[in-house]
DNA sequence: CGATCCTATGTATACGTATTCATCGTTGCA
DNA sequence: TGCAACGATGAATACGTATACATAGGATCG
C-alpha cells in the first residue's frame, strides 16, 4: 500500500490515473461492473486496491438523489423497542442500507428531531412515534421518502403502517383465560392514549364479553417496571381480587408480578397473569410469563421493506398496511393445573433453556 | 405554502431567486447566520419558509468534507448493549450529530460491514467489537476519522479508548464479599477470551487472595441469560457450594439467580452472588442484585465526545484512554443479616421502586 | 476631505461521483 | 465489401452547497 500522500484522500480520479483509465470507466467499474471489459476491471481493481480507494457514499448520494439510508425515530425507553432496533438494524444491514438512529424520551423532541433529519435526504423513515404534527408527515412524504409508521395502528391509512394484530392478540390471550375459567378479569393498560393500548384492551374486553366475563380497565401511567409495581398495590387494595391481570405490555407485567409478590400474592396461585410483546425475559424462569409473542423479525422485515421503498411508488394506491398475527406463549403465570404444587422460589423445568424464545 | 412544481426539491438557489439574493448568501444565512445583514437574513427566511426549503446535508457534507455523523458498532445481543446504544443516541442528539448504527450478530460480520460504513466518510466511529485487524484500524485512522474503543481495555494506547474501571470494579466487589466473609470464591465468566472478562477476573482474584480467599474461575462460555442458567447446574453440582459466586455480568447473573433458584437454592441465603454492569432490571424486586453500576451515560459522553473529534487531534499525542470509576450497588443477593429470614419469595421493600436506579 | 478599514454581498469554483452523449473499433450479415 | 449494430470507453456535465476572492459602499480617522 503506497502512501496516498497523507492529506488529500484518494479519488475516483486518483484511481483512474493510475490505472490509465477515464475516471468514468472507474465509476462504472463499481457500479455496473457488468459493462466494463474483464481485463480493464482487473486494471482498476488493482490500482484501486493499491491506492486504498474507498468510493465516496456522500458524493454517489448526492449525484445519484438516493442515500441508502433509512432513519428510525424510537423511543429511547422500554426493553420492547431495544429489541426492535436490534432487529432493524440486521435487516437493513442485509438489504444494504444504513440505519440512521433517533431515540427520543420525550415526544416534544421528535419534531425537533425530525427537522434535522429531514436534511439527509433518507430514503426511507420508520416511525415510532405517535404524535407527528400532520402536516409534517405530508410535507415529508412530498420528498419522495418512503414512511413507514411502526406499531402505531392508528396511522393505518395515512400513512403506510407496520403492526402486529394488536386486537386479535388481546383477543387470543382473553380466550386462553377464559377457557381457564376466568370471569372477573382486570387490564391494566400501560397509557390509554397510546393506539396500541387501546386496541389490545378493545380485544380483551370485546372477548371477555362474548364468555360472560367483566373486564374493567386501569391505566399503569406508562410503559415501565415501576409502573406495573406500583398498579400492584392498587390492584391488592380492590375489595375482591380478579380472577386474572392482563397486562398491556411484558414490562409491565414483571412489575405487576414482582408488586403482587411483595404483598404476599403469586401468579398462579392468586391470581392469573398475562403480558403482551414476548420479550424474551418473558421464557427468563424468573417470571415465565404467559404473553403473546410479536413476531419482531417479521415485523422489522416488513417495516424495512416499505421503507427501502423497493415496491412501486404508485403512490395513488392506498397505503399499504401490514398487520401481522402474533402466537401465544403460555407460561407459568397462567398454568391452573400447578395451581396447589406452585410456590414462590419454584419454577418448572421447561420454562428455560431448552425451548428457544420465539421472540428472539 | 406554493407547491414547488411537486418534482424538483427546493434548492438554495431558489430560494436565492425568490429573496433576491445571492445563493452564497442563502448559503451564509444557514451556516454563519451573524455575517448576513439582519433584514437581509429575514428576506431569506421568509422566502425558505415559503418554499419549505431544507437544506441538503448531503451536498454540505461533501463540500464541507464533514458528515456530522458518528457510527456505532455494537453487538446485536444483551441488555447491556441495548442500554448503551440509547445512551449514545442521546448524547449524539445533544452534540448535533447523527447516530449511523451497526448491530451485528457474529463477529465475523463486522470487517464486512466496515467496508461499507466507510465510504460514508464518518466524523467519528465507535467501536464495541473486540476484533478488527490491525490493518484495517491503521488504514481507518488515515482517513482522518476519530476512532473510539468502547468497553474493549485491550485498546488502549492503540486507539481511544473509554471503558469502565473493570478491575478495581470487580476488586471492590471482592471487598465487600470478603467484609461479609467470604473465602470461598467462584468466579463465573462470560468468555474467557474477552478482555473485560479477564480484567475483571484479575481484579476479583487479587484481593481475595491479598484476603485469604480462594478465587476459581469458570467460563459460562457467552454474556447470557441461557449462559448463567445453565452454569448453575455445573455450579451446585459442585463437592461443596462455595460462600459466594461472582458472576461476570448481570445477565449472566440472572441466568444464575434462577438456575440456583431451579436447584433449590437462593440467595443469599445459601450463596452470596454478585453480578456486573448495572443494568436496570438489577434492582428490579424479582433479582435485586448486588452488583457494580457501569455509570453507562458517563461513558457514552465521553466515547461521544472522543468520536466527535472536538479535542484538538494532534495525533501524535497518545490517544486518549478514559477510565471511569464504577459504583456499587449493595442488593439483597449479598444481604448476610437477612440470610435467616429471607425465604425465596419474598423481597425487601427497599429494593424497588423508592430508590432510583444509577443505572438509568 | 482623502485614505483606510470593515461589513455585506456577489462571483466563481470545488467537493467526488453518476450518467448522458459522442466516439471509435469490431463484429455480423447481406 | 459495405453498412448497420454493438460493445467499450472518454469527454463533459450536473448534483447542491460552502468558501476563497473580489467588490462596493459606508464608517472611521488623520
Amino acid at each position: 500500500m503506497v502512501r496516498p500522500d497523507r492529506k488529500r484522500p484518494v479519488t475516483s480520479v486518483d484511481v483512474a490515473a493510475a490505472a490509465g483509465v477515464s475516471q468514468a470507466t472507474v465509476a462504472r467499474c463499481f457500479t455496473t461492473p457488468g459493462v466494463v471489459a474483464p481485463d480493464t476491471r482487473l486494471k482498476i481493481e488493482a490500482a484501486a486496491d493499491r491506492l486504498g480507494y474507498v468510493p465516496n457514499a456522500i458524493a454517489r448520494s448526492l449525484k445519484s438523489q438516493r442515500t441508502s439510508i433509512v432513519g428510525a425515530v424510537v423511543p429511547a425507553v422500554g426493553e420492547y423497542w431495544q429489541n426492535v432496533v436490534t432487529y432493524f438494524s440486521r435487516r437493513l444491514t442485509a438489504r444494504g442500507r444504513q440505519l440512521l438512529l433517533f431515540s427520543f424520551l420525550d415526544h416534544a423532541e421528535v419534531n425537533e428531531t425530525l427537522e434535522a433529519v429531514m436534511q439527509y435526504r433518507l430514503d426511507g423513515l420508520i416511525l415510532a412515534s405517535a404524535n407527528i404534527a400532520e402536516a409534517q408527515l405530508a410535507r415529508m412524504r412530498q420528498t419522495g421518502l418512503s414512511l413507514v409508521a411502526f406499531n402505531h395502528p392508528d396511522a393505518a391509512g395515512i400513512v403506510p403502517s407496520v403492526t402486529v394484530d394488536n386486537e386479535a392478540g388481546a383477543s387470543e390471550l382473553a380466550r386462553h383465560l377464559a377457557g381457564l375459567g376466568c370471569t372477573r378479569v382486570l387490564y391494566l393498560g400501560g397509557v390509554a392514549a397510546a393506539s396500541t393500548d387501546r386496541a389490545r384492551f378493545r380485544g380483551a374486553a370485546r372477548t371477555l364479553a362474548s364468555t360472560g366475563a367483566t373486564c374493567n380497565y386501569m391505566e399503569a401511567g406508562a410503559f415501565t417496571y415501576e409502573a406495573g409495581y406500583r398498579a400492584a398495590d392498587t390492584a391488592a387494595n380492590l375489595d375482591r381480587l380478579p380472577d386474572a391481570i392482563m397486562v398491556g405490555s411484558d414490562e409491565v407485567a414483571f412489575g405487576m408480578l414482582d408488586g403482587l409478590r411483595r404483598r404476599g400474592l403469586t401468579a398462579p396461585a392468586d391470581v392469573l397473569v398475562t403480558g403482551f410483546d414476548g420479550l424474551p425475559q418473558a421464557s427468563w424462569a424468573g417470571y415465565d410469563l404467559t404473553t403473546l409473542v410479536q413476531p419482531a423479525d417479521q415485523l422489522a422485515e416488513h417495516a424495512v421493506k416499505l421503507a427501502s421503498g423497493d415496491g412501486s411508488d404508485a403512490s395513488d394506491a392506498p397505503p399499504p398496511s401490514v398487520v401481522v398475527a402474533g402466537t401465544l406463549r403460555r407460561g407459568l403465570t397462567t398454568r391452573r393445573g400447578d395451581a396447589g404444587r406452585a410456590r414462590p422460589g419454584s419454577y418448572s423445568r421447561r420454562s428455560c433453556g431448552t425451548e428457544p424464545s420465539a421472540g428472539r
